[in-house]
DNA sequence: ACTTGATCATAC
DNA sequence: GTATGATCAAGT
């Protein structure tokens, strides 16, 4: 007995009474549920489970530069967890333009627009993929505090890029976003125009919330109350 | 332990 | 190559 793909979630509401549907059950249970086959880890296959998600709660399929669900202006993000709800990677956003970017300001950025507002699915467990659970979602937008935050950081990257100065650029800057590698090999390129202005070859790079952000945001919904 | 840098699969 | 989905693995 599979399910055919379900349809793009009309509203909200639907989106999150299909997240429910599948919080608490397993890897395979879902999988099984569409006749979609576990790969017995995610090492040949980073996305599959971010994709496995997608399909189970009606994502359009096609790889866009925009939020997986348009219509809603979510954009959906699995996250490991431990059993704490401790994310054990950081989360990546979107790629970052190094071409001297027409997206100039943080309001028509890539970044701002996939952050507005992220539906959060943890995925509890390191075992066996089969066996992982899924977790509670969160459907997050950023406070005040939290857009200024994104905003400032983005600028600073931003403007180093635009500067030319990606060798001083680094996975360190940035207090909840930060830039790394985005690419399948370090020999992949992409074109920036360096200091002099001049257009050379550099790494692909993309824009990712850092473990200690996501950490405070599943904290903040999930967490125990702590002693300290 | 945690972060930074590197990597894997796939669609177009 | 550029975008999607991310995790792996080396470095500190």
């Amino acid at each position: 007995m599979t399910e055919p793909r379900p349809r793009p979630p009309v509203d909200d509401a639907e989106l999150l009474v299909r997240a429910q549907r599948i919080a608490g059950r397993s890897v395979v249970q879902v999988a099984e549920r569409f006749g979609l086959p576990v790969p017995p880890n995610l090492r040949a296959n980073k996305g599959w489970l971010g994709q496995l998600v997608e399909y189970a709660l009606g994502a359009s399929a096609a790889s866009r530069a925009e939020p997986d669900f348009p219509h809603l202006g979510i954009e959906l993000k699995t996250v490991p967890v431990d059993s704490m709800a401790r994310p054990r990677e950081s989360t990546y956003v979107c790629v970052a333009p190094l071409d001297g970017g027409l997206a100039s300001t943080w309001e028509e950025s890539w970044c701002r627009r996939k952050l507005d507002r992220v539906l959060f699915l943890p995925v509890v467990g390191d075992g066996p993929l089969a066996t992982r659970v899924l977790g509670a979602a969160l459907l997050w937008a950023p406070s005040e505090e939290e857009r200024g935050r994104l905003q400032a950081d983005w600028e600073e990257i931003t403007e180093r890029v635009v500067r030319g100065d990606l060798e001083g650029l680094d996975a360190r800057v940035g207090e909840i976003l930060q830039l790394r590698p985005k690419g399948a090999t370090a020999r992949d390129t992409t074109w920036t125009l360096d200091a002099d202005a001049q257009w050379v070859q550099t790494m692909p790079r993309g824009f990712y919330l850092r473990r200690a952000f996501t950490a405070g945001l599943l904290q903040r919904a999930f967490g125990v109350a702590s002693m300290s």
